[in-house]
DNA sequence: TACGAGTCCTTGAATGTTAAACAAGAAAGG
DNA sequence: CCTTTCTTGTTTAACATTCAAGGACTCGTA
C-alpha cells in the first residue's frame, strides 16, 4: 500500500503506475531530508533570530530589493506563498518592528512591505549563523557535482509547479 | 545581505563564508521547489483525501507495518516529526475514524496507533491519485540519472540531520 | 525495596497556516 | 461613462504545529 509495486504485473489503464522500489527509496529520502531540513532551519532561526525560516526568507527578499521594498503580491510570488499567508506574516513582522507598510501611490489598492533598519540589523546579525547552518546541513556534505545536480533537479521541479507557468491557463494547448 | 558574496575577499575567521552566487542559485531552487512541492501535495491530498500530506504519510507507514500498527514513538521517528505533533495528528485521525489507539500490554506507558479498515480504505481509494501527483511533479520530469542522484543527495542530507546520529550526544568525540 | 533518572505520551497555550469570503480599486470593453 | 470583470490585499474561523510542562511508567542501582 502507499507507493508499493510488488506485483510483477504490466501497467494497465486502470491499474495505477505505482512507484518502483527504487523510486520509493528516492521519494522517501526526499521527504525525510526535506522534513528534517526545514525543521532544523526553523529551529535554528527561531532560536537565533526569533522567527521561522519563511519569515527570514521574506526579510532577505526585501533586503535584496531596490529601496528595500516590494509590493505584497510580488513578495508573495517570490517567496512562493499565498497572499493570505503573507498578510499574516507581515503583520507579525510589523509588530516586531522589522517591516513597515506604505501605501502605493500609483495603485491605491497596493501596499509596499518595507524592511526597517531594525529588520536589516536583525538580518546582519543573524545571517552568518544561518549560512553556517545551511552549509553544515547541505553544501559541506555534497560534492561540487552533487551541488550542481541538485540545482538542476530542483529547478526542473520548481518550474513544473510554478502557478505562473506559461500557458497554464490554456492547458489544452500544450 | 542574506546569502550574498559579492566582495572578492578571502574568507577570514570572523568573516562568515557566504554562499557563492552559484550556491545561492542552488539553494534558492531547492527552497522554491520544496515549498511548491509540499504545497502542491498538501492541496492535492486535502482535496482528494481530506488530510494534509504529513497525515497521509502516517497512514502509509501504518499500512506498511505488521498488523497495521506502530508504537507512537516509533511512528514519530519514521515520519521525522515530534511526538507532540504526532499526538495531535493521531487525535485528529482518530476523530476521522481512520486510526485507533490501543494500550501496549508490555509497557503501560506505551500506545499503539492502529490503522482501521476505514483508514485503509481511504488509502486504497486515494493512493493512485497521490502517486500520479508525485510522478507528474517529480519523476516524470527527471532522467533516471537525475532520479538516482536525487536519492543519493537526499540520503546524505537526511543522514546528517538524523537526531539519532551515532554519537550525536557526544559531538566532541567525532 | 526504594530512589533517581530516563522514557512515553499527552496537554494547553501561543503561534502559524489555510480556505473562503470580502471590500476597494483598476482595467477592459462596450 | 458605465458596467463587468479582474486584481490587490485583508479578514475570519478552522485547523495545524510548536514549545514548555507534566503525569505515568520503567529501569538501573544501591
Amino acid at each position: 500500500m502507499g507507493y508499493m509495486n510488488t506485483a510483477p504485473i504490466p501497467p494497465s489503464a486502470d491499474e495505477p503506475r505505482w512507484l518502483t522500489a527504487e523510486e520509493q527509496r528516492v521519494w522517501r529520502s526526499y521527504i525525510e531530508a526535506a522534513t528534517l531540513l526545514e525543521d532544523h532551519l526553523d529551529r535554528q532561526l527561531q532560536r537565533d533570530a526569533g522567527m521561522p525560516h519563511v519569515y527570514y526568507g521574506l526579510l532577505v527578499k526585501l533586503a535584496e530589493s531596490p529601496r528595500r521594498r516590494l509590493r505584497m503580491t510580488e513578495l508573495a510570488r517570490y517567496a512562493k506563498i499565498t497572499r493570505s499567508r503573507l498578510s499574516h506574516a507581515i503583520a507579525r513582522l510589523e509588530k516586531n518592528g522589522w517591516v513597515r507598510r506604505e501605501d502605493c501611490p500609483s495603485d491605491k489598492r497596493g501596499q509596499f512591505a518595507i524592511l526597517t533598519d531594525e529588520g536589516y540589523e536583525v538580518l546582519r546579525r543573524t545571517a552568518p549563523g544561518h549560512v553556517d547552518a545551511v552549509r553544515q546541513a547541505v553544501f559541506d556534505r555534497l560534492t561540487p557535482e552533487q551541488q550542481k545536480s541538485l540545482g538542476e533537479i530542483m529547478r526542473i521541479v520548481a518550474e513544473g509547479l510554478q502557478p505562473s507557468e506559461a500557458g497554464a491557463d490554456l492547458p489544452w494547448l500544450r
